[in-house]
DNA sequence: CAGGATCCGGGTAGATACTG
DNA sequence: CAGTATCTACCCGGATCCTG
């Protein structure tokens, strides 16, 4: 590993690591990616309905945070009833591939995992 | 994205992105895998001396629950004082290079993301 | 040295109700 | 429809103390 990412192990608030991992280590924000990734675009409640495990707040939140980042775009129709789109912006859709390496791994590892933890439990 | 994967958004608990995101979302597991990465054989208190932000109690649990995936191998002498030696296993070995993707991409995009994060609370 | 046990506080996710 | 507001409960992580 560089020399750069060696030094910022101790250092919690600038350490580009920390920082991507805090937002991928949330619950959704991944999932919301992914989702994004596949539809193109996509209105609140449709994520809400492919993702139905996540709660309205945390859905709101995610995709805030999202957009925050400029990972998302939202945008919003000024219509009755109200319509809001949510696309991946360029920043995001440059990091689904890393995404996707990781899924992949994931679903090659996952049932040797699995085993492996219920093997450590005896 | 695969058929498989789109099916799987609603099914938390075999989910193989859940599940390998719930292994990367706490806090601390990529940091010692990236760190064990670097340094091939270790030991625990330079571990702790590594990432010195983490307590002994998270690195206890971090490295406990990645022996478990099958991911750390870990190795007790029969001595006293106590040691212990912690290493990559082939499985975690194997997932490195995802990781380190990924933090290649944090280390490119950190800056611009500070900034959109930034401009977004105005 | 390499942890285990325990106690404790704060943040975060969930449920529910409400609104433009 | 696309969220916000509030309240609560739980869990995670840190600190401290202890031990083979």
């Amino acid at each position: 590993m560089d020399e750069i990412l060696l030094k910022k192990y101790a250092d919690v608030e600038n350490c580009p690591v920390r920082n991507v991992l805090d937002r991928f280590g949330d619950k959704w924000s991944t999932l919301v990616l992914l989702v994004l990734d596949d539809v193109a675009v996509i209105r609140f409640n449709e994520i809400h309905k492919m993702i139905d495990s996540i709660s309205q707040k945390m859905l709101a939140v995610t995709l805030k945070s999202l957009e925050a980042d400029g990972l998302i775009i939202r945008k919003q129709y000024p219509e009755i009833p109200p319509r809001v789109e949510y696309t991946l912006s360029e920043r995001g859709a440059s990091l689904i591939p890393h995404i996707k390496s990781l899924v992949q791994w994931a679903n090659a590892n996952f049932e040797d995992i699995t085993k492996s933890r219920a093997a450590y439990k005896k």
